[in-house]
DNA sequence: TCCCGCACTGAATAATTATTCACAGTAGAA
DNA sequence: TTCTACTGTGAATAATTATTCAGTGCGGGA
């Protein structure tokens, strides 16, 4: 009948202007249509599935686990990262390239960067990236104390300055342990005025950088000295925790698993995290995996993770 | 390396524009990247082969037949309709049905339309027409003559009455025999003024219509009685005529077959014909192969034949 | 080292496309 | 028949997208 006719009419339309390239007005004085019905006849050729448009992922991409992980944890944005060993290694460099790719595609002009320190995701992420040359971020704040050991504690300084260099940034350093050594001590050191004035920026802070630390086997808190006592951690874990971020400890759930060590930690708190427009956490590793499942179902935007084997769909 | 990130971000973005249908804008927000980079990553999407774009040809329908058609004769537009059955009849219903659907779908307002007599598909063609609501025709010009036999004669009168009643626009009858039985008969006719009078209308024609007659089993130019004779046509084949257009000989390459016949045919002339701003061929069945061929290559715009078999590709 | 020329970016803007609007026509209900 | 709701149209316009432009950095040849 005339549907075939209509139809011939369509599929001849979406050709000449999905094959052929040509522009509705073209096509309009062509065919001696008006270009608000070409218009409406391409957007009928979708609906009659006369022109199916397919998006086929590029290798070693995970479009379908990273919108479950964004579904299922209401992350803004996720992107998972595929790596081949399971080295430790092979997998911060998987998730640091990652990581800087995103944040150098980016991160706008003027931002306020807040950067977490003790993670080495963070570390790998700022070793990846290349010198921001289109814009310049205002200042880059690092949002946590560094670790008691003085050696360590200037690789969270580097962090900071690096990336302040990076992104052409002024770097605000939070000169003081990560953990006090008692709620009074972290007091004392919030009077310091290099402190305050690094604390201050806080809120001003335009997107965050955290790893996902994990409670169980973890390097970092190992490497951390005696800043907690085994009590302290084994306190953490029968509460729950299974992980943290900034040092602020977390259940399975995604609850802050708070207590006195809160009072300790020098560094941005969670109230204060979720109010910065964009976090990105960082993590990779099954050691992460459930730490992931934690942070995520905190008040993130951004996640990565990286798993040895190809993710499951 | 990085190919793989950008891949990555590329698919992710043609996923949000094609199949989540976010604006460009839309997409800029939620993934912090300027609107224009989105528009130039999506055309890349488009080199990267990330998306592909589908056009499947709706059923009885013959995209690669016209295209082949266009091409070959340097046609603005082509179109071809099935038929399933090999009757004659069937196939005028065919082309009837699509003729008219174009030309419904096509004719702007104010045209002046010319159109021939002595053709069974135009008859087809204008039973089938709608009558137009949107757009009026200026006026419908008959632009050859009508046939010695008086009722045959009123044929031709009522398919330009009835175009223009269709149309809405004001008919102008050519109220003359198509063949005059001489040159100075044919002159005096152009004497009339009403002859005049619409003569005059062919140089405002803005989009004829014709058939395309055989020469050789021709049903029209049998019942035409003795407008022709034997010896005429006779003569026309031996210089290679092989069909017609609204009494206008071609022979198989185009060309124009002249002589004194010309002199006493009342209608349009070739090169009036090659003035209008469109032209629209209707003609069917195997028997018009040969003269579509020829009238292809004359000057014309648009086409449309039907084949009782599936045309090969 | 200094200078092209190329490549790439975001803002501004041009170009293109989708939608609104006003108006008919049509079908169905009253 | 008359009304109303709905459909479909082109012109005008709003919205969206592509491109130009100006500026910057990089690479490599002089």
């Amino acid at each position: 009948m005339s549907r075939t006719h209509e139809l011939r009419l369509i599929a001849r339309i979406a050709q000449l202007y999905y094959g052929d390239g040509l522009k509705q007005a073209e096509i309009s004085r062509l065919l001696h249509i008006s270009q608000a019905s070409i218009s409406r006849l391409l957007a009928r050729a979708q609906e009659e599935g006369i022109v199916r448009i397919a998006i086929t992922a590029p290798r070693d991409t995970f479009p379908k686990t990273e919108a479950a992980l964004r579904q299922r944890y209401g992350l803004e944005e996720a992107i998972v990262a595929d790596c081949f060993e399971d080295r430790e290694d092979a997998i911060l460099s998987a998730i640091g390239a990652a990581a800087a790719h995103y944040f150098e595609t980016t991160m706008a002009d003027g931002e306020v960067i807040g950067i977490s320190s003790w993670s080495a995701s963070l570390l790998r992420m700022v070793d990846n990236i290349h010198p921001l040359k289109r814009v310049k971020a205002e200042r880059v704040v690092q949002i946590l104390g560094g670790i008691g050991n003085p050696s360590v504690q200037s690789h969270a300084t580097q962090l900071t300055t690096r990336l302040a260099q990076l992104t052409g940034a002024e770097p605000m350093l939070l000169p003081a342990q990560g953990v006090a050594g008692s709620s009074a001590a972290r007091l004392v050191m919030l009077g310091d005025s290099y402190v305050r004035a690094t604390t201050d920026q806080f809120r001003r802070v335009t997107m965050a950088l955290v790893g996902i630390g994990a409670l169980q086997p973890s390097v970092m808190l190992a490497n951390s000295g005696n800043s907690f006592t085994n009590e302290e951690l084994q306190d953490l874990a029968r509460r729950g925790a299974i992980g943290d971020v900034c040092l602020r400890f977390l259940d399975a759930e995604g609850r802050h698993v708070g207590g006195p060590l809160d009072e300790r930690v020098m560094g941005m708190s969670l109230p204060e995290l979720a109010a910065v427009p964009r976090v990105v956490a960082v993590a990779g590793g099954e050691r992460k995996a459930r730490p992931c499942t934690a942070r995520c179902s905190a008040a993130s935007s951004t996640c990565w993770s990286s798993t040895a084997s190809p993710p499951s769909a």
